[in-house]
DNA sequence: CTAGTTGCAAAGAGTTTGCATGGCG
DNA sequence: CGCCATGCAAACTCTTTGCAACTAG
C-alpha cells in the first residue's frame, strides 16, 4: 500500500483511463495491450505488468487470479464491499450488508485470519445465468 | 465428468494413494513429484499433470487455482469449504464451519447469487503474519 | 540534473504437447 | 496384440528481471 504517486506519463494515463472505462470487466495485461494497440496506442507489455502491480499494491485496482491475472479498477463506493463474480457471464456485482460485514469479524475471531474485502471475490453463478441454465 | 476408468498402473496407484493420505492439504503436481521422489518412487511430471487433470474431470479430486494449480482428494462426506489465502506468506487455509456454510444460503437468498465455495478464495492476512507485522 | 519509467530481450515458472517406448488387459 | 499410459524433451504461455535509453519534475 505505497502512497508515493510516481511520475505522470503517457502510458500510465492511458492505461488508467482504459481501466476506468471498463469497470464492468476484468482485464488481463494482454487484453489491455491489445485494446490499446487497436486504438492506436502502443505500450510495452512490461510496462503494463509493472503498472498494474503498482496500482494493485496501492489499492487502485483489484487483482483476480484465475488462470491468469486480471485487474479491475476499484470504484470508490465499492472499496469496502465484497464482490460477486459470475463465472458464466463475467458480471461483477457488489455485495454490502450486515451479514457480509460480520464475515470479517467471524473469520478474524474464529479462524484468526484478517480478510481483506477489496481483495476477495466470491465466484459463482448470478441470478440470470442460473435461470438460463434451468430453462434448458 | 468422464466415467471411463482407464488402466490401473503403478504410477496412478501411488499418486492416488498419496492424495488420499493428504486430504488436509492442497498439493501441486510439483509437490506430488517431490514427495514421491523422497519416498523412493519416481513418476514423471507429465504423468502427474495428466493424471491430476483426469481425476479432476472425473470429480475424484478438487482443483484450486491460486498462483499454481493445486489438488485435493474429494472426500465423500466432506462438505465444500472455503479457502483463506494469506497474501503475506502465501499459506492456504481451509475454513469449514456453520457461519461460512450459511454464507451460501444468505448470498443466494438476499443477493440471488449462487456462491461456489470451491472456486472462492478469501484473501487476507493470517494469524502469524499479523503478529509479525505488529511486532515490527 | 536525478531518480523514476519505459520496453526490448532474455530468463523463469508452470503447464502442455509430440512422440517413441512401455505395460495393462 | 491393441490400445492406453508413461516420460523425456521441447514447445508454450504468462510473468518477471536485467539493462540501457528515455523523461518527468
Amino acid at each position: 500500500m505505497r502512497t508515493k504517486g510516481g511520475y505522470k506519463t503517457r502510458q500510465r494515463d492511458i492505461i488508467l483511463e482504459l481501466l476506468k472505462n471498463n469497470t464492468d470487466t476484468h482485464l488481463s495485461s494482454d487484453e489491455i495491450c491489445e485494446m490499446l494497440r487497436s486504438s492506436g496506442e502502443r505500450v510495452g507489455a512490461t510496462t503494463v505488468y509493472r503498472y498494474l502491480e503498482k496500482l494493485y499494491s496501492e489499492g487502485t485496482v483489484q487483482k483476480y487470479v484465475t488462470d491468469r491475472a486480471r485487474y479491475t479498477y476499484t470504484e470508490k463506493h465499492c472499496r469496502e464491499h465484497f464482490h460477486l463474480k459470475c463465472t458464466e457471464c463475467g458480471s461483477l456485482f457488489c455485495a454490502d450488508c450486515d451479514f457480509l460485514s460480520q464475515l470479517c469479524n467471524h473469520v478474524k475471531g474464529d479462524h484468526g485470519f484478517t480478510v481483506i474485502p477489496s481483495k476477495t471475490v466470491f465466484y459463482g453463478v448470478c441470478h440470470s445465468c442460473a435461470e438460463k441454465s434451468n430453462a434448458q
